[in-house]
DNA sequence: TCAAAAGTGTTCCGGGTACACCCATGT
DNA sequence: ACATGGGTGTACCCGGAACACTTTTGA
């Protein structure tokens, strides 16, 4: 009675080969920007069981290989993009989630510059599909998909991650549009641009827009170095 | 070469058993409050590469249980509560974070009342440490820790979750202390009492505290049910 | 000259913050 | 009476939200 409380994993672990084991997959939700619309990257799942589904891009972790490598190799792989913003938002572990056993799959998501995947994804099977009509998908992975999509919507609002979806030089349109996007409300244009000239993190090129057929807008780019040394205030209790 | 990129678990999956395997495990970081103070249940490893460190309370998720499933349990087994909330964080996959071999391990933080736990900790050797002095823990678990208590001072600035570490019944007083315990700030009295009586969401139950030695406080309940009809508006981008 | 989107300011309101005094109770 | 913490109100400031007109460019 009392070993099954005290033989636990970190106390008076027997021998590890005697526990239950079970494939370690990551899975990677690759969000990108693009016609004013939040895509995903997909891939059509083979599986006879999901024949056709969309499905995420993920892999089975190696035995030598940490997580988070696991998740840049998948997207390396799938984007050549090395270097992007990464990070882990939760683990799947039902137990009927995969037709050929039991994986426990780490989720990730991922923000990447659209136009700098293209330049990849010739003849193969990726597709980039806008995250709003998404409906069914392989496995787990539309849940996947939303609790990524959710941690991003709270990211965005409290921390500057949006820019990774945008060119390096980009309008104050350009921006709102990508805020619309993610957040899926409608902001008022004079009270965003306001909000984000008054933080002082946008770096004006007096660059503007060409080949536009109206007035051409003006160009910023992140000032990520100046925001990394800004100490955080205190938030507040807001619910 | 195309086949490295197309065979992945998703979509071409040839046999499981094939597949690298690893143990998965839970560790539970049950936080409690008590003496104005955030503690974390713990417990002495025996391992001998731990021997005498303090460890997080974890254990092999089975063959036929969800992740949750396992969280739970081990909860329960510690402390004889069941439906108190949890909530997934993280999950640490170093390779050799467990000296027994590659043990994955999914992160779950809960909130207890103190008061409840302590009927069934006698005789055995678990301990409420205060989480503002522990440094050095077993295995990867003060990082775990830590984690899971940044994750808790983001939480409990935007949900109501702070009143699960209470009892049923709390003065305004001991609310403030508890927030000042998790967020490790000091806040105004005053502007705290207006703030969280001006959210209308605290029951006063016209009962006083007992036996102290100066003025007793009133005491108030939270009104979970009237939280959970209002709905959460827009909260801007604030960075 | 027209269409289309860029750019710009003001007012109002609510919430955050700083701050000091009287009150109720037990010893 | 005294010590201890409970309870209260006001003034200021900043940021969010609502809101309409002029400007620039290409077609």
């Amino acid at each position: 009675m009392m070993s099954m409380y005290t033989k636990n994993i970190n106390t008076h672990l027997i021998e590890i080969k005697n526990y239950f084991k079970a494939a370690i997959s990551v899975d990677c939700v690759i969000f990108g920007f693009n016609n004013d619309e939040l895509k995903v990257l997909l891939i059509e799942s083979d599986l006879k069981e999901y024949k056709g589904k969309w499905s995420l891009l993920g892999d089975i972790v190696r035995p030598d290989e940490e997580l988070d490598e696991a998740a840049y190799r998948v997207l390396k792989a799938r984007t050549g993009l090395d270097n992007v913003y990464m990070e882990q938002v939760q683990t799947f572990g039902g137990i009927n989630r995969h037709p050929a056993g039991r994986v426990i799959t780490v989720a990730y998501y991922s923000l990447v510059n659209i136009e700098h995947v293209e330049l990849k994804m010739h003849n193969n099977e990726l597709h980039w599909h806008s995250v709003k009509d998404l409906h069914e998908m392989a496995f787990d992975h539309k849940q996947i998909l939303d609790t990524c999509h959710e941690r991003l919507k709270q990211q965005v609002m409290v921390q500057p991650v949006g820019f990774n979806l945008l060119p390096k030089k980009f309008s104050l349109r350009e921006l709102q549009n990508l805020y619309e996007a993610i957040l899926d409300v409608e902001l008022d244009r004079r009270n965003f641009r306001k909000k984000f000239l008054s933080m002082d993190l946008l770096l004006d090129l007096n660059e503007e827009e060409e080949d536009v057929p109206h007035r051409p807008a003006k160009l910023y780019k992140f000032n990520f170095d100046k925001y990394d040394q800004r100490k955080k205030r205190y938030l507040g209790i807001g619910f």
